[in-house]
DNA sequence: CCTACCGATCGGTAGG
DNA sequence: CCTACCGATCGGTAGG
């Protein structure tokens, strides 16, 4: 008996399909594919999964929930704005380059959800960038920030943070944080040469 | 006879398909889809098109052409770097937000390409990527811009500069300059209060 | 632009 | 986890 778990099936599978849905698209591959990926035959995966959208949905909340989990101990912290904003993007950020098949879905094709699973995915995506944009209004009240539009700025951070998967290539270690620092200096400072 | 040409039954195909794809992605999109939304049957667009992957090439790289042509006379100006970078930030964006439903095809699915189509289209925008950093270099070599890593500086400005289309419900008119502005306040001033 | 149709492939089920 | 198979749908062609 090992002492470290297997790897259920299930999330073999989902491993698998997390990989292929990266390359490819969720639409554009099919349980064929991801059974030939697997070594085994189509109708196999059918013992250990309900259809094929039960895999996207696991990835897509899976990835939500990891996301939450990063920023939660942050945003009941007691640093000033700033360096929550700073903490949560390099939080964020490291989920993304520690899961970029899984982000990559959950950034491209939770489009085809169907419903009810659709509207709630919206619903939590709006949760969670209300978290930042909770620290940039507290932010911008107590002075620390100036900020003209803050739906524009969180959209616009979120878009910056969410694509860094498809061009950074991870060597692994730290260089993650490095990334997040990056774009929080970016945020923060602009790139205006100070007088 | 009227005045203004009719478009072509070609064209109106294509714009019906930038419709559609950005709604469902290209491959969840079939040609019974498209021609249903056409009004005709599925086997008559092939009087006007060869295959689904020519739709999919005009549209990536009829984007291409107009980011180009888009910023090709700003970067032949002599104004500041900080001038030239923040007019290409505008640039880009009106072309993102004048063709909301192409960029989000250019955008996500140049990836279906096949080649040699694929790679023309990964050396073009690496092209083009390029105009940016040549502006971002000069301006760091003449004290304008204090960048640490314009490779990375570049990619987190083209997130933020084709991500727009998702988020933002244009209100016609100049309202896609406002983006472009904010945008390039954003990059240039950072969102710190200073002191 | 239509009717009629092709072979291939799709997600998924029955039954073991 | 397999064999055998389902009905539906795919992109595309022939011929008019």
């Amino acid at each position: 008996m090992p002492v470290v778990a297997k790897k259920s099936r299930k999330i073999q599978i989902r491993e698998m399909a997390e990989k292929l849905f990266q390359e490819n698209g969720y639409s554009a591959t099919s349980m064929r594919h991801l059974a030939g990926a697997m070594g085994i035959e189509p109708a196999s995966l059918y013992s250990h999964i309900k259809s094929k959208e039960e895999i996207l949905h696991a990835i897509c909340f899976g990835m939500a929930d990891a996301f939450f989990n990063a920023i939660e101990p942050i945003m009941r912290s007691d640093h000033s704005n700033a360096a929550k904003l700073r903490s949560m993007i390099v939080a964020h950020t490291n989920v993304v380059l520690k899961k970029v098949h899984a982000t990559t879905v959950f950034f491209h094709d939770w489009r085809h959800l169907s419903e009810p699973a659709l509207s709630d995915f919206k619903k939590m995506r709006k949760a969670y960038e209300q978290a930042f944009s909770k620290v940039m209004h507290r932010g911008v009240a107590e002075g620390e920030f100036a900020i003209d539009d803050i739906d524009f700025c969180v959209k616009t951070l979120f878009s910056a943070m969410n694509m860094t998967h498809e061009w950074y290539k991870a060597t692994p270690a730290l260089q993650g944080e490095e990334v997040g620092h990056n774009l929080a200096n970016l945020l923060l400072n602009g790139i205006l040469q100070k007088p």
